[in-house]
RNA sequence: GCCCACAUAGCUCAGUGGUAGAGCGCAUUCUUGGUAAGAAUGAGGUCCCGAGUUCAAUCCUCGGUGUGGGCUCCA
């Protein structure tokens, strides 16, 4: 019975679309197989859009390697052959995979009530171990395509053999196969490392690797963002500190850093002492509490660092501006007593989903992070604290997940994540409470009784690295930035040169008002003035002929192309302070 | 760090064992315009760096660096 694919439920074709691609793999594996015949075969998961299938191979795939292995897979689908699975005994299973100790490993992993199951698609030409899950046949497979090879570690793990990866995509019918690829392509275009280019936002030199120069508009942003944060700020009682980038090496001992972080620190020797260029705010924050003496009446006390921190990522694994080697953070750290956590956490909470709410996020992922094994503090305290942190998940509307041993390891986490352009996703915001820190820099306050009494701290940053936050917010707008983070808010363009000077004079007016505003002087048509703004994503442009000189107008172009009105600049200027106040977001 | 690929003008890319080209952008001139590209002319390159092979290397080989896609990592 052929299946109609269109009638079937979302779970439905979600489940049939699973078997598909993992039967896809299958035919690769196949495919594979006859072309290399000493490969080894590993494991072939469906995973999302599609299937990848791990090989051990003697030479790696190259990219031109997959228009043979496509070509042969097509042969397969072509015959139309009958998938199968028969159930066999562990010792027979055994001898026919006794050259692959991949799946021996496999095989090993299976406990002795369960079935195990050879497939096979091609009357048992080839088979494969496998717990099963397919289509009817092969010609079920109705679109797919290989899309990239690469290298990865058998099982997942940097100490095993590299295996050969191959992936591919594959659905129901070619529409959708072409709607995909068609899909990956408009996501590429919202690259923010593209975007970055053409909007002359940041660039990167190879002399400072995964290190971003920031021009000017790129800059402009940034502080925005920067003034958004301190905003805030003065609403949630935050105070902002500046502590310095470079310490002596006896403080990255005493924070731990030295034992646990050095491998991804920057490290400079100089008049015989050495110095470590700072990873993180923690330990000058831990300092700078504890200059002074406090009492419980300050608490909680809550420092704000916009500080600088280099981390020497391994080379692999940069990525434009959203894993670097040098970036700033919103981080601040809460001084706090435990009965206080809830409050804090909430409060930040809070303040985070009004900034998100901002930018138009809503499509983020919460995890909370549980203790890891290796690990401070007492099994006592990490149950307050986990407890606490997934109350307080539990009374909000955020989905979460468990993520068991992913925790730091002086406290649990809660870390929300948002994907880019083409659904990786990214950490943003972060809270964690640290019960190591006030161990070893002894951060205490007076308690009411007048003992002194270690405080808590809750490490934490909402938009988390401000070059991250601006490459995953480029890829949301695709560019076209809201009116209060464009760099460049309204142009003005003269119909001819005769207009420049109107043009200018109300280029002059929304400076006054403090809009970042010019005029396009270039020796262009009006036509290409509007096409270059219009690329450039300005929000408004605003175009000025005889009409609007003559009674003192402006006509409005905004960059969605549709509105064009002519009114009175103040009027306008109103409109321009509400959207900038409002810090209102449209995603045109 | 590991696997593969890539590196040519500011950008996107073509090309060749005999030291290079297009489009866009930029500059100059002409053009003075009504809501997404007016025209002409011109400037601009140590073909990533270093070594090797060769009469000759931007091209072939090796090494390095950077970037991209993955893997691993991300206290």
């Amino acid at each position: 019975m052929p299946i109609n694919f269109d009638k079937l439920s979302i779970q439905d074709k979600k489940a049939y679309l699973d078997k598909m691609r993992h039967s896809a793999a299958h035919v690769l594996a196949e495919s594979v197989k006859k072309i290399y015949p000493s490969a080894k075969l590993t494991i072939g998961p469906s995973i999302e859009d599609g299937f990848f299938y791990d090989f051990d191979v003697a030479e790696p795939f190259t990219p031109n390697d997959l228009a043979s292995i496509e070509k042969e897979m097509e042969k397969s689908i072509k015959k139309d052959t009958y998938f199968s699975e028969r159930e066999v005994t562990k010792e027979f299973a055994k001898s026919l995979i006794k050259d692959n100790p991949y799946k021996l490993e496999i095989l090993a992993g299976i406990s002795s009530n369960e079935k195990i199951t050879l497939c096979s698609h091609s009357n048992g030409d080839f088979e494969d171990l496998c717990r099963g899950g397919h289509v009817e046949k092969t010609g079920d497979i109705k679109a797919f395509k290989l899309m990239s090879t690469s290298g990865a570690y058998w099982r997942g793990k940097e100490s095993n053999p590299m295996l050969q990866r191959i992936y591919g995509t594959a659905w129901e019918s070619k529409k959708s196969l072409k709607k995909f690829l068609i899909q990956r392509e408009e996501a590429a275009k919202r690259d923010h490392r593209t975007i970055g280019r053409d909007l002359q936002l940041f660039y990167f030199d190879a002399v400072a690797p995964a290190s971003p120069f920031f021009l000017p508009n790129g800059t402009v942003i940034l502080n925005e963002l920067y003034s958004f944060m301190r905003d805030l700020y003065k609403k949630y009682n935050y105070d902002e500190v500046v502590t310095p980038e470079i310490f002596n090496t006896d403080l990255w001992k005493k924070s731990g850093h030295y034992t646990n972080y050095s491998d991804s620190m920057y490290f400079i020797n100089i008049d015989d002492f050495e110095y470590g260029v700072k990873p993180m705010n923690c330990p000058a924050a831990a300092l700078l509490y504890k200059s002074q003496f406090h009492s419980y009446r300050e608490l909680p006390l809550r420092f704000a660092d916009f500080g600088r921190l280099h981390r020497y990522e391994k080379s692999g694994v940069t990525h434009g501006l959203n894993r670097v080697r040098t970036f700033t953070q919103d981080d601040a750290h809460i001084f706090c007593t435990i009965d206080q956590i809830d409050n804090e956490i909430k409060s930040f909470l809070n303040m985070l989903s009004e900034s998100y709410k901002v930018f138009g996020f809503n499509n983020m992922r919460f995890t909370l992070s549980l203790r890891p094994e290796k690990r401070v503090g007492s099994d006592n305290l990490w149950d307050r604290a986990e407890t606490t942190l997934q109350k307080i998940l539990d009374g909000s509307t955020c989905d979460y997940s468990l993520e068991k041993g992913e925790g730091a390891f002086y406290g649990p986490k809660i870390d929300v994540f948002v994907p880019d352009a083409i659904g990786r996703e990214w950490q943003l915001g972060t809270v964690q409470l640290d019960f190591s820190l006030p161990e070893r820099f002894e951060l205490e306050y007076t308690e009411e009784s007048g003992s002194r009494v270690k405080c808590v701290v809750i490490h934490r940053a909402m938009l988390g690295s401000m070059e991250r936050f601006l490459g995953v917010l480029i890829e949301h707008t695709a560019g076209s930035l809201p009116l209060w983070l464009s760099p460049l808010q309204v142009v003005a363009i003269p119909i001819a040169d005769r207009h420049r000077q109107y043009c200018k004079s109300v280029v002059d007016k929304l400076k006054l008002s403090k809009f970042r505003a010019r005029v396009d002087g270039s020796n262009e048509r009006m036509n290409a003035k509007i096409r270059t703004a219009q690329l450039q994503k300005v929000p408004y442009m605003i175009i000025c002929g005889d009409k609007e000189s003559q009674n003192n107008s402006i006509s409005i172009r905004s960059r969605d192309g549709i509105n064009q009105e002519i009114i009175n600049i103040d009027d306008f200027i109103d409109v321009l302070n509400d959207e900038r106040s409002n810090r209102s977001y449209s995603h045109r």
